[in-house]
Formats: C-alpha cells, structure tokens, sequence
DNA sequence: CGATACCTTGATCGATCTCAATGTCGGTGG
DNA sequence: CCACCGACATTGAGATCGATCAAGGTATCG
C-alpha cells in the first residue's frame, strides 16, 4: 500500500487544468485563468476515506462524497461528488470524505467570495452548480419516498452514469464506478444486506451489474422502467398520499 | 366561497415590500429599488391548490409547495415555500403549487439574468437562497434515509417552525401551519394513515400537537430528541451502512 | 497462509403500507 | 333549523418490504 495516493498530480496551471471545462471556473475566460490562482489555497492528495477538513474546493480526481450521521449513529450519505465539481463542507455537521483517492484543489472561501463579487459571471456559474445539486437532491428524495429498493438502486446508478458520460468518463453501457455496496445503502436508506439484494435483482434480471468497481447498463429501457427513470411533467393531483 | 382568495393584495411598489427583508432583493439598496419592478412581469392572487404556471416567482403571502409525481401517480413533495421565498418552476417535471390562497410577484427569467449579470451582489443572493434549499433537502433525505415516522413528522414540524420563527410568523410554542396530514406524508415519504398515527404519537406523549391549521410544541426538548435535532458534527465511521 | 475487507445468503422480526370502515366538523340547500 | 355532503381525520386488521441477526463465502494483499 502505497503511502501516497497514486494519482497524476494537478498541473501547476489553472489553464492547463483537465475539469476546467466542468468546473465552477469554466466561465473565467482565457486572459483572466491567472486569477483564479489567487483564490486556490493549496492543492492535496487524500487516501480512500479519508476526511477532507477543506471548506470549499475543486475535485480534481477521485471521488468523494458528503455525509451526516443521526444522533443514533447511523451514516446518511448526502451526495456524490466527482471530478470537477465544486465541493463546501457545509455548516451544518455534514462531513466531506474521499471515497477514492483523491486529488484537489482548495480554495479560500474569502477570496472565492470577493473574486464573485466582482464577477457576475462566477457568481451565477456558482450559483448552477447548487443549481444542479438542489436537483439531484430531489431526485434523490424522490427516490427515498416513493421507491422501493430496486427502483432507488436503479435510479442512482443512472443518475451516476449520465453524470459520468457528461464528463466523457463512460460508455453508453457501462463505467467505472468505485462505489461500496455500503455507499449505496448509506445513500439509499437501506441496509447493506438489502442493498445487496436489490443489486443481486437487478443482476439476475440482466438489467445491471455492478461489480469489481465497474457498472454494465444491460438492459437500459428495463432499468430505466424500474427507476422510474422519466423527466415527464405530472397531472395534478390535488391532495394526494398513499405512500 | 369567494371568488377571489381572500388575501391582501400587494402593494405597489417594491420599497414598500414587507417580505424584501427576507427575500431575493433585500440586498438591493433603496435608492435601485425602483429597477426591481422592471423585473417584475406580473402580481398573481391563486387559490389553494392551484397549480402555479409562472416559471420564477417571489412568493408574498400564503404557502406553496413543489412537488412531483412517480411514474406510478404517487406525489412526491419536494419542498414547501413560505412567504419571501424565492420559487422556481423546475425544468424536471416538477410543479409548483399553492398550499393555501396565495399571491406571489411573478418574475421575467430573462431579465433576472440580466439583472444579476450586472449585480453580483443580486447572484450572490440568488445563491444564497439556493444554498439554504440545499440545505433544507439535505435534511429531509436524512430524515427519510435514516429517521423513524415519528422522527421524520417531528422534524419536519421543527423546521417548518424556525423557518417561521425567522420571519415572525411563530411564536416560541407554536405557530399557524395550513398543512393537512397528506402533505406531511407526502414530503415524508409515508402514508396518511400512518402519517396520522405519527401524530397521534406526537399529541399522546405531550410532545407536539398539529390540530385546526395550528402547530403546538409542548415539550421542545423531547421533540428535539425525537427528531434527531442536532446540528452536531459527527465522528466519521469510516463504511457504515445498517440501516 | 492468514487477515482483512467486502459480498452473499437465510431466517426471523418489525415498521409501515393497504384496505376498509367509522368519526368529525363546517358548510349548504331546503 | 336541520339533514346531508364533502373534506379530513382516525382506527383496526392483515399483508409486505426491508431491517436484523447470524453465518458463510471470496478475493486481495502482505
């Protein structure tokens, strides 16, 4: 084992950096990429698990992810994060871990702040980016209420996949995916044993597997059926339930 | 019935607001107050539940909520809004709706961007709004995640509380909340009935009681414990799961 | 080879859903 | 004024999904 993570390190230069064109400083045009130097801190490499103590930063490599325990001990895995997104360890007792090893830049929040206060444009792509994570969240909720553990199963792995593909890091059938069983149980609501079952399902279905760190889409219409997997708007319903 | 939603109406102009102290523009300084109407493209007074068609609005009296359906016609709750918020029909087949009569300044998209483009502090501001959605999801997909019935009704009812407590629509005991019991289930991922046995829960330990469109706390402490209301930080098991 | 981390499977238990009534209360038409 | 109706709330009994508990199984690494 290695003592330091085995990742190509991070290019010395903003300009040359790989996740620019996904991340919170792709609308820095060309001429101003040196002050974006201003506002990264430091840039670290973090083993696999490892607790991120940074306030804000940059996935340059690896995956990491964001999470809270209840008063009882239990873990609720909040999101997944992957390289290029702009990553805050927030206020609220929510913790930010790598769930690889990981590469990243940190940047400090002062002058992140100051450098959106001068430029509209940061402050908006900045503002996307929750964008993104306010959606993905409730998808996410949407899952944990009305979805068994099949459906919510499926429905991640998709939603991990588009993100990927996005990002040029899979196929259309398939991709490297680090995640623990334990992952998607602590982001699903389910035990591990359940998360296993519903994995084991949707392997005996031929419709996805997810095994040795790598996802294969076998079946995308099936899995997408079970996930529940449609972006189309709703009748109203006035007062609805029915769990 | 009337025909109209017994409401009052909106005053004029913008400086004279009552909820900009807590809204998108409160960090709009008096003397551009004026440039605020240019963004405004309509006052709007609905009933309850009416769906809500405007893509951006700033809601000014009343209570709405987003929700969405799964493919299978059950309603998903992703949010509720409270006067000042800032509400935006989702791209994702999310609708909004109000919760009670309502009315709401309804907001061009197009030049909010443009507004925002010239004024990072206006950005910032969005930003911020988007953050505390963020956050607010964060905490319900824990309590659906990881919480009992009961911890997830008691939750919900405390945060519904501090977010009125901060505009001044709360005492320290209580305060007014329209919400019927199918809401509550349907934000909580539970069904009525055993949304309804939550309560009863709830109102038989002295704890809380939700009645005739009003919230009662009895017992803080106890609620709190109930609802795993800590903003604690947390020791970081390093794989977790169990549900 | 043994340890460790992770995955898998089976049996049982329990929280929550479903289905089916019943209760309550405010409003409305007669 | 009263009987009825519709919207909500409540309660009970039985069915289910997923949690727990308890073993194994497998692969990787030193």
């Amino acid at each position: 084992m290695s003592v330091k993570p085995n990742l190509t390190p991070l290019p010395g230069s903003c300009s040359a950096c790989a996740v620019r064109p996904f991340a919170l400083f792709r609308v820095v045009p060309q001429a101003q990429v040196g002050e974006i130097a201003r506002v990264r801190s430091a840039v670290r490499l973090v083993r696999a698990n490892e607790v991120i103590r940074d306030g804000v930063f940059t996935l340059y490599a690896g995956w990491a992810f964001s999470w809270t325990t209840t008063t009882d001990g239990r873990r609720q895995i909040l999101d997944f994060h992957l390289p290029g997104d702009l990553v805050e360890r927030s206020e609220d007792g929510a913790e930010v871990s790598a769930l690889t090893d990981a590469s990243f830049c940190a940047l400090s929040r002062d002058r992140l702040c100051e450098f959106m206060g001068r430029d509209p444009g940061l402050a908006l792509s900045y503002a996307d980016g929750l964008s993104r994570d306010r959606a993905r969240l409730r998808e996410r909720l949407t899952s944990l209420g009305r979805r068994d553990a099949v459906g919510r199963v499926a429905h991640l792995l998709l939603e991990l996949h588009t993100r990927l593909q996005r990002r040029g890091g899979a196929d259309r059938t398939g991709a490297p995916l680090p995640l623990k069983q334990a992952h998607l149980a602590d982001a699903l609501g389910l035990s591990v044993e359940h998360a296993n079952r519903a994995l084991a399902t949707l392997r005996r279905e031929e419709v996805a597997s997810l095994q040795k760190g790598r996802l294969e889409i076998l079946d995308r219409p099936e899995m997408e059926e079970l996930a529940g997997w449609s972006i189309a708007p709703a009748e109203a319903p006035v007062i609805t339930a029915k769990a």
